[in-house]
DNA sequence: AAGCGGATCGTCT
DNA sequence: GACGATCCGCTTG
């Protein structure tokens, strides 16, 4: 199967801002759709290359598989906000919330490619600039990278204008999808539920 | 190149 | 009281 080469636009300047109905559909749907999406935080701004779809009460891996709590109530609202979480006590996860307001469901975003304000994420990364490949490459690097944390950031919403952290569509066309096992899970090993730019080297080592 | 353990704490049993 | 949707540095080969 030839990879069909993916059209890059010249600006990502007029990039419109992806609408709530986007997020309105199951996870795995959503998370194909994110692909090549951008994501946008003041001046920095990078690519979606890497994802993985948490479904709720038929996922025994999801956070909202138990049941609504305190911490996972925004998997369970309206779609287009972000799911922020804390874990192993050093590190914060970032996804978007799907499936209509009620029910459960979640994207995470795994890897971004860098596009605009390298120089800011390297800095709150605490790594030189020079090492591209390790400021957004996994779910804890993206989230340094990006200054997410709970506290900040938790159920804000992605399709607000007044937003501070926004997904927006350049018209970046994706080309082929590679579709593999979540990573970092014991419960649900072998679905295939993670979704990766193919050849992107952005996207986080096993 | 690959494998192992330490760091560190909110959340649920 | 145990365990993560992780990362990094140090060890060994």
């Amino acid at each position: 199967m030839p990879l069909s080469k993916p059209r890059v636009p010249k600006s990502t300047r007029k990039a419109v801002l992806v609408p709530r109905k986007f997020y309105l559909d199951a996870p795995d749907q959503v998370a194909q759709k994110l692909l090549g999406k951008l994501l946008v935080r003041g001046e920095m701004t990078a690519r979606i290359v890497e994802v993985e779809a948490y479904f709720g009460e038929a996922d025994p891996a999801s956070h909202s598989f138990a049941g609504k709590t305190a911490r996972n109530a925004v998997l369970f609202g309206p779609p287009g906000h972000a799911y922020v979480y804390f874990i192993y006590g050093m590190y914060f996860c970032l996804n978007v919330s799907c499936e209509p307001d009620g029910l459960p469901g979640g994207v995470l975003f795994r890897a971004l490619e860098p596009v605009y304000g390298l120089e800011a994420m390297a800095k709150a990364r605490g790594v030189p600039v020079s090492k591209v490949a390790a400021l957004t490459s996994g779910p804890g690097r993206l989230c340094q990278a990006f200054g997410v944390t709970r506290e900040r950031d938790n159920g804000a919403d992605f399709t607000s204008p007044k937003s501070d952290l926004q997904i927006r569509d350049d018209g970046f066309v994706a080309g082929q999808i590679l579709v593999t096992p979540r990573i970092g899970i014991t419960k649900d090993a072998d679905r295939p539920a993670r979704f990766v730019l193919a050849g992107n080297p952005f996207v986080s080592k096993r």
